[in-house]
DNA sequence: AAAGATATCAACCGCATAAAC
DNA sequence: TGTTTATGCGGTTGATATCTT
């Protein structure tokens, strides 16, 4: 279809809104809604078609945008959601309040790519840019069909052992981890989203790599100090929490393509977004770790190839295995030992996140209408 | 100060898909 | 069940602002 048919008629304008039609457009949305995109235009007056309408108000008069520069935080959120959800910006846009899909994307092709080629980091790949030129490269090339599909390819380096592993800055993915943002970015996420088709092994050699680098800037000289151990298990572990993730049901297949199991049955509904009661704690050799585990009777999955990979004795890391989740605290406060310690309340996460994401009121308008 | 280069961002285009008929 | 209409999304374009030479 493309053009919709009201972009037919003829009068029809184009191009940027003067002050009037902005004043038109959110003097008619704000009294009567906009109820069908199509009718709008007619009722408010306007010689533009619907979906014109609809993006002016979507990106630009509606009251609840944010507007301004992106913050440290934001940037370092939308970088990771990439990672995983690739160029899906309406799904990213959901994890910024007050952002729209349009915002991000010019945001992420103007400022963020930038950033991570300066840095070394392959964008679409979220890979190092010399393994990114390599053999690999041709899946995130034009006419891929995951790439065109906006699916996220994470791949680390080639070899696990972190000696072979390409040191590069990735700070905005590790200041995050440490920040417990992906916890709360992708607490909230609807449903699992990743690709089907996803290799399971570089999302833990991913991981493993991330965590490899952040050692290596800690330590100042690429040894691990002592406080690694902890940040591995917490990362890890906290890689088990975020549905797109933990979804896989093959810990131990190298670098294959793995189909996503499907929704266990008698999972409830809205099980995805749970993703935290959704783990169990990640010894894979453990199969019957779901006994006694269960919430909501559901009957929790055992996997956690982050911590199986081999370079790290990783389930020898995490304390209370198993441990179940309840909670005290504000997510914002809550601190990785929380985590591991299982004193989590998953729905404070959950509805913390709901309240920002409907009904966002800043008591600011921005004023850019001109 | 002027011209060219680059960055930013609003808006459009076309496709996919859901909903209505 | 097939067709039409409406909506939403991501890619792309073009105008404007800012920076560099």
């Amino acid at each position: 279809m493309g053009r919709h048919a009201c972009c037919f008629k003829q009068k029809l304008r184009k191009g940027l809104w003067s002050p009037e039609e902005d004043e038109k457009l959110l003097n008619h949305i704000t009294k009567y809604g906009h109820g069908c995109w199509s009718s709008v235009p007619k009722l408010a007056g306007l010689q533009r078609c619907g979906k014109s309408c609809r993006l002016r108000w979507i990106n630009y008069l509606r009251p609840d945008l944010k507007r301004g520069t992106f913050s440290q935080q934001e940037e370092d959120l939308i970088v990771e959601l990439h990672a995983v959800l690739g160029n899906r910006w309406s799904r990213i846009a959901t994890r910024l309040p007050g952002r729209t899909d349009n915002e991000i994307k010019n945001f992420w092709n103007s400022c963020v790519k930038k950033k991570l080629k300066q840095s070394g980091i392959d964008p679409d790949t979220h890979k190092p840019l010399n393994e990114a030129d390599g053999g690999e490269d041709r899946a995130a090339g034009k006419g891929n069909k995951a790439s065109e599909s906006g699916e996220a390819k994470l791949a680390p380096p080639a070899s696990g052992n972190p000696e072979h592993a390409v040191l590069q800055p990735i700070a905005p993915l590790m200041s995050m981890l440490e920040r417990n943002q992906i916890g709360r970015a992708m607490a909230a996420t609807e449903e699992p989203c990743l690709p089907r088709s996803v290799e399971s092994s570089s999302l833990s050699n991913s991981m493993n790599y991330m965590a490899l680098q952040h050692a290596s800037r800690s330590s100042n000289c690429g040894i691990l100090n002592q406080n690694m151990p902890l940040w591995f298990a917490q990362n890890c572990r906290l890689l088990d929490m975020i549905p797109e993730l933990s979804y896989y049901n093959t810990p131990s297949t190298p670098s294959t393509s793995v189909e996503l199991e499907p929704m266990p049955a008698g999972l409830p509904p809205d099980a995805s977004l749970l993703p935290f009661q959704y783990f169990e704690a990640c010894n894979t050799s453990n199969s019957s770790a779901s006994s006694g585990n269960s919430s909501n009777g559901v009957e929790l999955q055992s996997y956690s190839p982050f911590l199986d990979s081999g370079i790290f004795p990783w389930s020898e890391l995490l304390p209370n295995k198993g441990a179940e989740i309840h909670v005290e605290g504000e997510p914002e406060d809550l601190k990785w030992s929380e985590y591991l310690n299982g004193t989590i309340r998953l729905t404070d996460t959950i509805n913390k996140q709901s309240r920002c994401s409907h009904g966002i009121s800043k008591g600011e308008k921005h004023t850019a209408i001109h």
